[in-house]
Parts: C-alpha cells; sequence; structure tokens
DNA sequence: TTGAAAGCGCTAACAT
DNA sequence: ATGTTAGCGCTTTCAA
C-alpha cells in the first residue's frame, strides 16, 4: 500500500462502512464492541490518521484555538503557554500559536492569518489590540480571551490581574521596610510594565512623607544584562542616593543583583533589589529576591475553559476575572 | 447576508466564477487587471477569508508544519522554537506546536494527532521515537526533521551536534585544568542528558591516570532547586572529596553554586561547577559558570528550511548536519 | 485568460 | 446499532 490510507480503506479492511469508522474515532460508544474492536483493530494495522481539514471542512469545527502572546523567549509566557496546552490537549484541541514580539500591528496581522484556520476561539495577551484586529474579531464571532491583565473594554472575556496594583503593592512594601529614595529600573516597557511603572508612581505620590525617587527605563528587550546596566545607569542618576531598586521583571531583577554584587553593593544593606514574575531563580539567589508571583499556569488553564465554556452559546458578557498576585517578600528587601 | 461568504458569494459579487476568486487569492498574475480588481474590490466588500480546511482539502497542501518538542518550560527549546517561527511565517507556514514532556510514549500519540492535520513536514527532538511513530512518519511520506542530537539511523534528515562529545570535552576541560575527583550531577536523564553522562564517563576511562569520580542522578524534572539538592548528595557520597561537578545544565549549574554559596564553598578553590547549554545567568553569576554553547537558534531555523527544500521533493538521503558546540570557560572551572 | 465539472475525505442527516 | 446519501468549500483538471 502507497498511498495514505483513507476512512474507507480503513473500513473495507474492518468490514464495515466508512461512517461506522468515523464513529469509532469520534463516539466510541455509539458503536458496539465488535465493530469497535474491527475498526480499532484495522486502524492500527493500517496506520490510519484522520484528515483534519476534510474533518473539519464537513463538521464544521476545526478543533483548534488561536493563541497569541508577546515572546516566545520570555519564561514567563511559557508558563502560561503549559496551561494553555495541557489544557487543551484532553479536550483535542490545536494550539495554533503566534509570537507577535509585542507589536498590535504584528498582532493584528496574525490574528488575520489565524482567523484563516477558523479557530473556535482565540486567546490574546493583552488590551492592546488595533481597532482593525477587534473589528475582525468581532466579525469572526468567536470567543475571545483577553490574557495576563485586566481592561475596562474587554473584546469579549478576560482574565488576569492589576499590574497597577501590584506594582502600587510592591512599592508600599519598600516604603515601609524603610526605603526612602526608591528607583525602577524597566525594560521593553510594554503596556504591563507601564502599569507597574505608574503603580510605582502612584504608591509614592500616596506616602504621607514626600520621596525621591529615579526611574531608568529603555524600551530595549528585556534581559538580566540589561539589568546591570540599568542598575548602574540607575546608580549614576541618582549619586549614590537611591536605596532600593523595584526592577520590572525578575530577569532585571536577577542582572541588578549580579551587578550589585560586582560593585561590592551589599543588598539589601546598600541596596534593596525586588522584582516581577518570581521566577524560581529569585528565591534560590544570595539574598533571596523579593518578587511578585501570580498563577500564570493557571490563567492558561482557565482561558482555555472559558473557551471551552463559551464554545458555541450566544455571547453574554463576562465580568473580568481577576486572579490577583502575591507580593513575595524576602531577604533582598 | 448572515452566513459567512464563501468564494460563490464573492464570484457573485464580482460576477466571475469561483475559480477566478480562488486564482486572485492564490495566484493574482494568472488573472487579468480587469478581473482581479473586480475581485479584489468584491473581497473587501464581503469581509471574506478563505476557509482554510476546504482549501487544504481540496489541494492537499495544508500549510502547515509540526513541531513536537520534549518540553515547553524548557528555556532551551525555546530558542529553538523561535528560529522556527520567525522562519516559518515569512513561508506563509503555521506550526501547530506538541510538547511530549519527555516522553516517546506522548510524543508517539502527538505524531499520530498532528499527523492528521497533513503537516507538510514535521520537526521533532531527539531521535527516540518509537517503532509505531517512524512508521506513521513513513506512511505520512512527508519531510522529517530530527533536532538536538546527531543520530546514526535517522528517519529522514538529522540537525543537532554530539552530546556525547560535548560531555567529553567538558570533562576533559575539568580534568585539564587540574581537577582529579570529579562529579557529574544529572536531572531528567532524557537521551541526551545520557549521552553528556556517557562522555564525562568515557573522558576518565580516557584518562592517563585513573581519578575517582561521584554521579548523582535523577529522573525528576530539572530545576536549579535540585540542583541545590543534587551537590549536597553528590558531597555526601563523595564525602567532600569531590572537586568539580558537571551538571548536566546549566539550571542545574546555577542551583549548586547558590548551594555551595550557602554551604560556604569557594567556587571553584573548593569546588568547581560546569554547566551545558550556555543559559544568560551563568555568564553573569558570579563566579560566571563554564558551560556549553550551541546554535539552538540556528537549529530552528534551519530545520524549516531543510523541510522547505525538502518539499516535494522525493526524498534522498541527506547527511545528518553537525551544528557543533563549544565549551565557554568561565570563571567557576 | 476564463469557466464547468469532478472530486478531495469526511460527517450530518436521514434511513433501516 | 449500522448504513446510505449528500454535501462541506475549495482546487484540480480539462475544455473553450
Amino acid at each position: 500500500m502507497s498511498r495514505k490510507p483513507n476512512l474507507k480503506d480503513v473500513a473495507k479492511v474492518a468490514g464495515v462502512s466508512a461512517i461506522t469508522v468515523s464513529r469509532v474515532l469520534t463516539d466510541p460508544t455509539k458503536v458496539s464492541d465488535k465493530l469497535r474492536n474491527k475498526v480499532e483493530q484495522a486502524v492500527r494495522e493500517t496506520g490510519y490518521i484522520r484528515n483534519h481539514a476534510a474533518s473539519a471542512l464537513a463538521s464544521s469545527r476545526s478543533g483548534v484555538i488561536a493563541v497569541i502572546i508577546p515572546s516566545l523567549s520570555n519564561i514567563v509566557f511559557n508558563e502560561v503557554l503549559q496551561g494553555i496546552y495541557q489544557t487543551a490537549r484532553p479536550n483535542n484541541l490545536q494550539v495554533v500559536l503566534g509570537d507577535c514580539h509585542y507589536s498590535p500591528l504584528e498582532e493584528e496581522k496574525l490574528i488575520a492569518t489565524l482567523l484563516g484556520q477558523s479557530p473556535e476561539g482565540i486567546i490574546l495577551t493583552g488590551a492592546a489590540q488595533t481597532d482593525y484586529a477587534r473589528k475582525l474579531l468581532e466579525r469572526a464571532d468567536i470567543p475571545v480571551v483577553q490574557l495576563m491583565e485586566l481592561t475596562d473594554q474587554p473584546i469579549d472575556m478576560n482574565i488576569g490581574f492589576s499590574h497597577f496594583h501590584a506594582g502600587y503593592d510592591m512599592t508600599k512594601h519598600l516604603l515601609q521596610r524603610g526605603y526612602r529614595t526608591p528607583g525602577f529600573i524597566g525594560a521593553r516597557m510594554d503596556p504591563r510594565t507601564q502599569q507597574r511603572l505608574a503603580g510605582f508612581r502612584q504608591a509614592l505620590a500616596d506616602w504621607p512623607q514626600p520621596c525621591q525617587s529615579f526611574v531608568q527605563t529603555t524600551t530595549q528587550p528585556s534581559s538580566a544584562r540589561l539589568g546591570g546596566q540599568l542598575l548602574q545607569a540607575l546608580i549614576a542618576e541618582s549619586a549614590g542616593k537611591c536605596d532600593a531598586v523595584f526592577c520590572c521583571n525578575d530577569d532585571l531583577a536577577l542582572g541588578a543583583l549580579f551587578e550589585a554584587q560586582k560593585m561590592n553593593l551589599a543588598v539589601p544593606g546598600d541596596i534593596a533589589i525586588c522584582g516581577f514574575n518570581d521566577l524560581e531563580s529569585s528565591s534560590l539567589v544570595n539574598p533571596s529576591i523579593t518578587s511578585v508571583a501570580s498563577a500564570r499556569f493557571d490563567m492558561g488553564k482557565q482561558a482555555v475553559e472559558m473557551l471551552l465554556a463559551a464554545a458555541g452559546k450566544p455571547r453574554k458578557s463576562i465580568a473580568p476575572i481577576d486572579v490577583g498576585y502575591q507580593i513575595i517578600a524576602r531577604r533582598s528587601t
């Protein structure tokens, strides 16, 4: 046999009709044990694999969900992806994934491309979609989940947490620990990073005594190396007065810590350091780094579950789901 | 019109036949300017989006490639994925991704599932596929690339480097630096990790003087935390005699370093540490960690290019491509 | 350059 | 519980 086997081939081998084979594959309980065994045997024998395109065309169910993340290299999204993939698989959903490199325009193009796969739902990161992207999504009329942050104007469903409040609380943590001239270092400066910075500023504004503060940001991609550089810039800018650094993520925080050690600055004695995302390393370095934890795996999982729950049903407006966050105080502050 | 527009609808609006619309979408040069303009106008007017499933079924070209990696959480594969996605997109290829959690059986199931998408090629990690998986792949008759490691019995194409030789060279590096009682710590113990360990053992066997060595491994997933635990176990096993540790990857190495610092062991004075994969942190910690670098992004990129080059052509046996590796000696050894 | 007809492989809907 | 029939929406093939 040279040609790839199709349903009819399997049916012939099993001595049944094509639809029976189809039923065994789709819902085995609809077929008697006897025939089911025959069919399963025939499937194995022929190495049959169902043609997804034909199945999708005939049933108008693609079994696909689309997912767009801003970065494949940021481990944060990997944990979300794990939640997504692990929930999608047992539900027989294929994931088609796009990386929009933090660009709403790239995201728009990706949405257009991915919608061509007739996904049964789509998961997006953040809420910075272009108007045209929103239009495309509305026309597609499929469930949409916006992930990671909370938004007032969701396209459809929304799950995440407030980066503003997390940034606010982290800054308050620094102030409460007695640091009075805190700095903020940020890379990439995507919307969520900006919200963290806004939280930082608001917390300072709300503090009873006025505090001097310093901010160093760049739109360059985040990395530990950059964390070191930004720390240097911050210390230079503040002429050494800065006594604490809020790093917009843990990569930066780790780099800042290593750099501080190279500069013979005691952490937290000379300078406190805190990060965001609570990566594993942050709890293992010396000193361990204070950070913000959030349920990333769970967000991915829930996003898929929300799509599943919404499938087929008429769209009803669901309140955004706030999964919250947690300040994990450690030795670095 | 409430129903989603199809080719015929667009054709009617444009006053042409369906096939003409199809041609405008696929290869506009095949249609006269006059009709092409009419059609393009009609497409915009109707908001038409081509049905991928029908297109794939009729043309038997899915525009999809399948990729299976052992882990979404291991940053190493993310870099490979970036190479894959960044090469796939400009070539109008969709990637369908599967995570087999280092299990050949899960991989087999994933292959079966992903082949259902009629991918035009498939990229696999490693060479530990089950017999049935290999049968499925042969039957599918599409280009296959096995990635990351080199194998004598490739299914089709192969690109990677020798983990055995890398492990061998790294161990030789330790011996040449004067360490005589080296240890190896390994987690997960997937085939590539085992090859690194085999290289470690061979290097010791080949060394002119006999050396005592220690090995601590676990099949648990790798993590920095585990690196610390394995280091403790190694030191206990060797009663402190161990003077160098070859960690099977950089996560373990970082954890081992942090643990050594907590134990007040000088690195590399009391104990040398080296890792594998050359993650960014390895170059930034104090002391920086010796590691093995390889061209992961490039491997992903090349794998897609190999699929593209092989598409359609009769399968000819191509020699495995060795992308090599590099020992990056740093202060930790 | 354009179109008409004939499926691609599967499943929904309708028998039996 | 099983089978028959008729498409799903597109592209291939062949004809004009």
